[in-house]
DNA sequence: GCTTGACCTAGAGAGCGGTCTAGCTCCTAG
DNA sequence: CTAGGAGCTAGACCGCTCTCTAGGTCAAGC
């Protein structure tokens, strides 16, 4: 058996047989998928590992948008692949400043929750939380 | 001068003058803004300490939806700070989770990257690079 | 007095990324 | 023969997070 049906695609990558649809329509896929004479689709491999690499893509928040330019550039064949390399090395870019941007997020939650696990670890009655009216900055927050 | 209006914090907090108001309409300032006799808000040194917070949230990925609830939360004054850790601890879970998932997305993609670098400083001319009907899935992707 | 610009409210619209429905065809098992 | 389940298409709908519009107020400067 050569051939995967969407729903054992959708079993693999864990896409939903909508979203393996949609994905389709809005030309996500490198190669147009395969029909059986009744119309049904049938994916290849490559399929999945093509798709594997689109969650990828969109898991580090590469609109689908982009994700259909890198996927046109790969249709077109050879001679486009310093266009190819830039778009994923913006990709790379990106994924990098989020990763720092989350880290950043990290570590003022970690304060917060540093802040709280003392405050609950004394227990909850001596008094040092102040009421909202007279909350700072830091302790209201 | 003790307070802001809505354009200076807009502009301190990177937030539009439009999302502002988004934001208080959705209840996602701990304290209700003042107004002046004519109905401008003018906001406080500790308003935009909060609001930067909820940007940090934001941005890392927590919905308004809960957002709001730990606002709620800090409204309703002492007592609650379990809860608030609760719900900070369970996001910083998320927002490391989302890090290893970027890290993992990171790795793939500059996988590629490397691949097609070299592809690319070895010239294009060396017909290395099939065409896309024979394509294998590393090469296609 | 008039203009300009910042602000106000309520509510519509937009972009993204799906998700679901309606109404249909097919295939297989009982 | 029939029921169930998987698949098909086209297109409506959804949740989220804004973003913008319409229609207005208000204060300061020329």
């Amino acid at each position: 058996m050569d051939g995967l049906s969407i729903g054992q695609v959708a079993e693999r990558t864990g896409l939903s047989v909508h979203a393996l649809r949609f994905y389709e329509r809005e030309g996500l896929l490198a190669d147009a998928v395969r029909r059986e004479s009744n119309g049904r689709r049938v994916y290849t491999e490559d399929d999945v590992d093509w798709l594997n690499m689109c969650i990828k893509f969109r898991s580090s928040g590469m609109p689908l948008d982009t994700i259909r330019k890198y996927t046109e550039l790969v249709r077109q064949g050879a001679g486009n692949e310093a266009d190819r390399l830039a778009l994923l090395k913006s990709h790379q870019d990106h994924v990098r400043a989020q990763i720092e941007e989350l880290n950043e997020c990290l570590n003022v939650i970690t304060w917060k929750v540093d802040i709280y696990q003392q405050h609950v670890d004394a227990g909850t009655a001596d008094g040092l939380w102040v009421t909202p009216s007279t909350q700072t900055a830091s302790e209201a927050s």
